[in-house]
RNA sequence: GCUGCUAUAGUGUAGUCCGGCCAAUCAUGCGGGCCUUUCACGCCCGCGACUGGGGUUCGAAUCCCCAUAGCAGCACCA
């Protein structure tokens, strides 16, 4: 009874309901394919995907390539290649430049209907016109010289930055964007990778299209899409079809990377970033690289949800959540870095058996053989440290003469290293170890590991008391690895 | 400039629609402690916010107004 009363305090952790999503929705991913998929396009892509695992139904991807300056050929691979990684349930793909026949057929209709007409003034003389809330002359001429004109851009005898297909609208609208927008233009350069065409439908007329084609009901979008779809509904309303569920989330900016395709893809011509990867980027390619599971960044983007503040998305709260995946498999290696040799003198030769995970003994340990010397890291052999436990082995005396430091057996007891406060650090042995480079977004990381981390490629470990990495590469030189997070 | 949207701790988020249970949730971060042969994981404690000002009301994070700040759109991009 009580409880019905609280109820109100307690804290939501699922996204919001969707109005009239009862029965099952139809939904969809639009990217544009000029690149990879970054963190921003999880945004969409994921938000959409968990309301469709919600409600049930059609989650289509739709490739709106309909800008052949904006399409790069490669790009199609690449946002199919990452949307497989992220895991989402697309039920079907549809691809734009090869829906252009529909589109026409749809302007023909709308323009006999009176809700298109085509426009021959010139760019900045119709934008005046707009500003003054005043019709240009082609706003009124016959539905017959529209469809005549209409003809001969489809025919090309009309040519690039000739004519354009507008939306009616309302002059008067207060927002000039929402005055008689365009619709369709010939664009003869670049030609399109995937298609032999000149006219071209614009973002506003496609996707209004499609949504209907395919039976849309509910669009999550960001907020930059606000005005769009203002001005989307005067289609809908020309042809008198159901307009669908909107909602508008915030912009997300990250901190630290650029997210703008061209940035990047500038900065990789320039050499600046490795590939489309570089882990200094914020494509899921570039996470994926470091160690980030899909799943994190799912749960991270769930958890900002489709709230319409601008945020600014947390790489601590993208860790958080990858650590919670990632802890529980990653197995267990020693890392040195800057790494010292140390003679240990009255050692004799032990076995150290290190657990591959503390919290999972099933999974057995890794071999690590005492002959007489090991690796240290540099940085925490200093004048002012005496006595240290090398971790599942035994503990060192360090005796300084100077700055010269002699290192002795001190005897197995972890109890008496516990009682002198020693600190307990990662070693190797000297005659067995692997050159291994970490590369983080700051820079390189270098030192050595166990050999036994080379069977590991491709998989995330923990290195003690360094941090999560991802085994890049592994050859004759050694392992390459990226760092994910500590 | 015009049009519109938003405003809760360092970050994200719940609560705002339908005012009282909110001395404001949860996570992350940070500080401290415990545990531990990792500076990881786990556990415990703590830090930290309703943008400002008016108004309505017995009562405002919640409703209204103004201010301020941020964002978006005003492309033959999506």
């Amino acid at each position: 009874m009580y409880d019905a009363i609280y109820v109100k305090h307690e804290h939501r952790t699922v996204l919001p309901d969707l109005e009239s999503a009862e029965h099952g929705v139809v939904m969809r991913f639009a990217p544009n394919p000029s690149g990879p998929l970054h963190i921003g396009h999880a945004r969409a892509a994921v938000l959409n995907d968990a309301y469709v695992k919600q409600y049930g139904g059609r989650y289509i991807l739709r490739i709106e390539d309909t800008d052949p300056k904006r399409v790069d050929p490669k790009a199609y691979e690449m946002v199919k290649e990452d949307i497989g990684w992220l895991g989402l349930g697309i039920t079907e793909t549809v691809t734009q430049s090869e829906r252009l026949p529909l589109y026409y057929d749809l302007c023909r209709q709308l323009i006999e209907k009176g809700g298109a007409y085509v426009c021959t003034c010139d760019n900045e003389h119709f934008r005046e016109l707009k500003q003054a809330k005043t019709a240009c002359p082609c706003r009124d001429q016959p539905v017959e010289k529209n469809l005549n004109l209409w003809e001969k851009m489809l025919d090309h005898t009309l040519k690039e930055g000739e004519v354009t297909v507008r939306i009616r609208t309302d002059l008067n609208h207060p927002d000039p964007a929402m005055r008689d927008f365009p619709a369709f233009r010939i664009l003869d350069t670049p030609p399109h990778p995937k298609v032999k065409a000149h006219v071209y439908p614009l973002m506003n007329f496609s996707v209004v299209a499609d949504d209907h084609l395919l039976g849309v009901t509910h669009v999550i979008r960001g907020k930059d899409h606000i005005a769009n779809t203002r001005r989307q509904r005067y289609i809908y309303d020309h042809f008198g079809w159901k307009v669908p569920v909107y909602r508008h989330y915030g912009r997300m900016g990250i901190e630290g990377v650029v997210l703008s395709t061209s940035q990047m893809r500038l900065g990789i011509n320039e050499g600046k970033f490795t590939g489309w990867d570089d882990i200094r980027l914020g494509t899921l390619r570039a996470l994926a690289r470091r160690g980030i599971s899909p799943d994190a960044v799912k749960n991270a983007v769930l958890a900002i949800g489709i709230g319409d503040t601008d945020i600014s998305f947390s790489w601590d709260n993208l860790y958080a959540e990858n650590k919670k995946i990632v802890d529980p498999v990653a197995n267990r290696y020693f890392f040195v870095p800057d790494p010292v040799t140390a003679q240990i003198d009255g050692a004799k030769p032990h076995t150290a058996h290190a657990m591959l995970h503390p919290g999972d003994a099933a999974r057995g340990t890794r071999t690590l053989a005492f002959e007489g010397t090991v690796l240290l890291p540099g940085r925490e052999i200093t004048p002012d440290v005496t006595m240290i436990r090398l971790k599942d082995l035994f503990n060192v005396k360090i005796t300084w003469n100077g700055s010269i430091p002699t290192f002795s057996y001190a005897g197995d007891s972890l109890a008496e290293a516990r009682a002198t406060k020693a600190h307990i650090i990662q070693w190797l042995p000297g005659q067995e170890s692997v050159h291994c480079t970490i590369l983080t977004q700051e820079g390189e990381m270098s030192g050595a590991c166990e050999p036994r981390v080379k069977e590991e490629l491709g998989k995330v470990v923990q290195f003690e008391r360094v941090g999560f990495v991802k085994i890049d590469a592994v050859d004759n030189d050694g392992v390459r690895a990226y760092f994910t997070h500590t």
